[in-house]
DNA sequence: CTGAAAGCGCTTACAG
DNA sequence: CTGAAAGCGCTTACAG
């Protein structure tokens, strides 16, 4: 590996020229400045990276942690951090914990260690806040990302489920469902749990069906939408709306409706919540919750780079909610369509 | 910041001594070592990193280069080498890049810093194989997922797209379809155009309709297998199977054949390629080729693990193929039906 | 405009 | 069993 001593010595100056050529330093001499970048280019010279750190304290690289389930909604997620990351060369460092206490651990590793200089923390299923907390310490910035953690000086973003889930079902009941079930994600689940706060809320509010034989908890895959539609169906009455938490288990309960020879919507209306990408392609095409995942990523990365650069004097506790939109479509019964 | 300093001056000893129970040197007393034990623990002392790297030249890290479109493809191999790694102790550093040139950068800023230890390089749709190449050097064990790039020492995981194609056409041809259509991923990605050979090389061997007015490019999307199938069907005679190169398009030509008004499988088999979770919820169940993304990740983390442990000069040149299965479910229009 | 030297936080021969 | 010292590859005040 190239280090800076090779290429001061090959253009014959100290390191410190070097370094200043490498900094853009403006008391270089123009002439020495070429021959020195000339030999940078010809050696391939790139500065190790744990020097800089060592020497500067800031690695420009940020860590984020998240569950190593639901790959894809991470994955969308992640997409969006890395491309506005990748735009402001910082690197992601990433670390996928199995449960809450290797994610400590990992926390405590990643902010201890120099290693970073910023963490985005995706942790749904957060219960410990207290021992999270206490290795943050404010030592570095934090954003959390679907979790309600009372940290100070870090961002938390969240998706605006409540208010969304609330709208699905009003927008339910006045297309005359008045028995709406619901299939939940998962109770340690941060989002799972808000839309069910909707759900329940919104049934009160509008003054339907309200019945604890209507709620079966899922874990946001099809199966368990599929099976908890089955059970579901053999309440009496059976519900006329099914809203599950999420698309994949909406997918699942469609299927169990085929099985079962109900007609959907006819007999049973089905909504999920996500809008993942083929929702649109499915028979019915499914009514959901569109969440801009992506978007979501960009909002975190900005926001963590933006408390990067400030002093940490500076740094604010701040709350984003990202507002949903309903994409309402064929599975509902309704005959409008949006774009 | 809590450093090595901090821990030697409170044990009152050296930074040596300190450095010998971080590392278990078996030459400390075991008071001194418990008692430099307990002020580590007191003090919540993690070694940083960059300085650990720049002595020892290790990183413990590993690079993840990889496209920024396919979320879900990748972030399901990404978690099967992270599990891996995290296992043994590595972290993962990830950087998705835009196009060829950008990767190109990328891993010479990777490779040529002292950040990472080892490299996983996906990059399906790679054209520059020679620029890449050049990079590498040889520096760090590298193993390429979905790429064929012939660079020495170096592993490469393929999956064996080419024959599970031609026994899913093989399959078709003898439920009696024998005019077989093909829907493309696109021809600079390294697993479609395999998939394509392997559909072209049986339409021959099986003695199927050839005609080039059977075969549409699409792009892995819903929206694409959508409109290929719209255009595949106005095709006189029109096919009688589809072959969609992946189930997101397998999933837009199901729902063309529904616009169409066309019975699936009975007027049009369509098989896809992936076997996604929710291929068997969909109407009909999906007939795909099952692809073990995770264990292609495991296997990935182990293999570049293994050659990172080695010395440059045992490390071998190294090609694992992955062989895939079909899952036989209705939308082929067979009547058997696969656990 | 340029260089010698100290220092970032570790590890490891070397000496004792 | 333990410590003083050099060194990993950079940057940056300081002196010139």
């Amino acid at each position: 590996m190239t280090t800076i001593n090779d290429v001061a010595k090959k253009a014959k100056v100290s390191t410190a020229t070097v370094s200043r050529v490498l900094n853009n330093s403006d008391k270089v001499r123009p002439a020495t400045r070429d021959r020195v970048s000339t030999i940078i280019k010809e050696l391939n010279f790139v500065p190790n990276v744990n020097a800089l750190g060592l020497q500067r304290k800031k690695t420009k690289t940020v860590g984020l942690i998240f569950p190593d389930a639901s790959a894809h909604y991470f994955s969308e997620i992640m997409q969006g951090i890395n491309r506005h990351l990748f735009k402001n060369d910082h690197q992601i460092l990433i670390s996928s914990a199995h449960d809450e206490e290797e994610e400590i651990k990992t926390i405590n590793g990643f902010v201890n260690s120099g290693r970073i200089d910023g963490l985005i923390i995706m942790m749904p299923s957060a219960r410990d806040y207290k021992g999270l907390i206490d290795q943050l310490k404010n030592e570095i910035p934090v954003v959390f990302i679907a979790c309600e953690i009372d940290a100070p000086y870090s961002t938390t973003i969240l998706l605006d489920n409540y208010n969304s889930a609330k709208e699905m079902v009003h927008h339910l009941s006045q297309l005359g469902r008045k028995r709406i079930a619901f299939i939940h994600g998962g109770e340690h689940n941060y989002d799972a749990r808000e839309r069910h706060r909707g759900y329940i809320d919104a049934r009160s509010e509008y003054q339907l069906d309200e019945s604890e034989e209507l709620e079966v908890m899922g874990n946001f895959t099809e199966a368990s939408g599929f099976q908890a539609t089955l059970a579901l169906m053999k309440r009496n009455p059976a519900p006329t709306a099914i809203f599950a938490a999420n698309d994949a288990m909406a997918i699942g309960a469609i299927e169990a409706a085929r099985v079962l020879k109900l007609s959907v919507p006819a007999d049973l209306a089905i909504v999920g919540f996500d809008d993942i990408s083929l929702a649109a392609y499915l028979d019915p095409a499914l009514t959901t919750v569109h969440v801009p995942l992506r978007r979501l990523g960009h909002l975190a990365g900005e926001s963590l780079l933006k408390n990067m650069n400030l002093d940490p004097a500076e740094r604010t506790t701040e709350k984003i909610i990202i507002p949903l939109k309903p994409v309402i479509r064929r599975s509902c019964g309704s005959e409008q369509e949006s774009a």
